[in-house]
DNA sequence: CAGTGGTCTAGACCACTCC
DNA sequence: GAGTGGTCTAGACCACTGG
């Protein structure tokens, strides 16, 4: 079979069987197309992958070279939460615990460009499967930036889920570090001050304005996963 | 300009503006084509890096469809440890603390798929970054399902970097969480234990068998990083 | 300047899936 | 059966970059 999915698994076969050491050229495209008996965007197309995938590397000139030391990629899903929940089978509850006009935090004022006294829309919450706590929330807004979201809107949905309807959200950034629970996302996950949490930072841009800055914690039991 | 690209920026500028709103389907890449004077097959090219993304969705025959409630997805780099310590400029340098053979724990056996009478190889090692604490790890390999790694190369090099040099490693499995320090991890990291720390789980297959089981640990400071 | 990958084209056929 | 996306082809030109 000529198709892209053949070529790549030829192509990865040798890599593998060393054929094709890291660090090494692999030939042309011409010269694969002709190998493979194929055409050479065909090729291409299965260059390509590998490449995204970071098995190998390009550059025009010089040819395609396998990876030396290959640092494993791997796409990683940051579900809406309401569809995680529900994907266990369980019950999704949303649940608003303050909103507020607040100072931003040392973190905060980094992420959204602005200076210690500008005021900020600050928004708690927590979301609930089966009753039980699955994930705590703050999330800050800048209301110079953005339509202001009124309090009753975030009272019944997720801040991000209006976020996704009202504002064109053009890129974002994601961190993914442990911390120790602090009073608020103690009490709010249901569990002691200080037990480790998986935090994940994001920070939402529309063009060049930074638009929201939100931390989720998720008790220890909470894993993110990703095959390759 | 007929790039891909632009084909790209344009669909996402309707998405954006919600002349396509989400759940709708928009025009066939026969119509974008000619809406947009260029082949299909650039029209194709734009709308697979979209569907790639998150943002549409295709199915044969029923057409192209703006993901209603998109879940972010981004990609995650899983750097060689040596790498990124020197990307920081720091010196790195890499210790074994212990090499043996144990009965596997519950996570090894059943990510290992081994009775819990078989014994593993188990190598602990810690990284450090000029000299301070920078993760430290432990990895299950399966002596029955790949060569012996010399108890004189582990002392050496970081086990990963062995088998990837040494075994077909075809796919595996990440799962990032977040725990407290047990004892061991936390002399490792000069850290209390208890102390939150980011773990790293990892799989890697070789084919149809289990190679290695690996978990490594970061302390609190730590951050995966990843843009969209 | 020359060699390599990056992309576009026009046309064709196939694969899937809804009706 | 018919409509949509998925892919292949042969050829062409462009963009980048090393010598």
């Amino acid at each position: 079979m000529n198709t892209w999915q053949s070529v790549r698994a030829e192509v990865l076969a040798r890599i593998r069987s060393r054929e094709w050491p890291p660090g090494e050229l692999i030939p042309t495209e011409q010269q694969l197309a002709v190998q493979m008996g194929c055409a050479r965007a065909t090729v291409n197309r299965a260059l390509r992958e590998l490449a995204d995938s970071g098995i190998i590397e390009r550059r025009r000139k010089v040819g395609t070279r396998v990876t030396a030391t290959p640092s494993r990629r791997t796409t990683l899903e940051m579900p809406v939460i309401r569809h995680e929940v529900e994907a266990l089978g369980l019950a999704y509850d949303y649940q608003m615990t303050s909103y507020s006009r607040s100072r931003p935090t040392e973190a905060a004022m980094h992420a959204l460009q602005v200076g210690p006294d500008e005021e900020l829309i600050l928004i708690k919450a927590k979301y609930l499967a089966d009753g039980r706590p699955h994930c705590c929330e703050a999330i800050w807004l800048n209301p110079h930036a953005l339509p202001v979201i009124p309090a009753e809107d975030a009272r019944t949905q997720p801040a991000h889920e209006w976020l996704a309807r009202n504002v064109p959200l053009t890129h974002g950034r994601f961190s993914i570090l442990a911390e120790g629970a602090s009073g608020d996302c103690a009490h709010n996950l249901n569990v002691q001050a200080g037990t480790p949490v998986l935090t994940i930072e994001r920070t939402n841009w529309s063009d060049a304005t930074p638009i929201s800055f939100s931390r989720q914690f998720y008790p220890p039991q909470h894993r993110l996963v990703s095959e390759d």
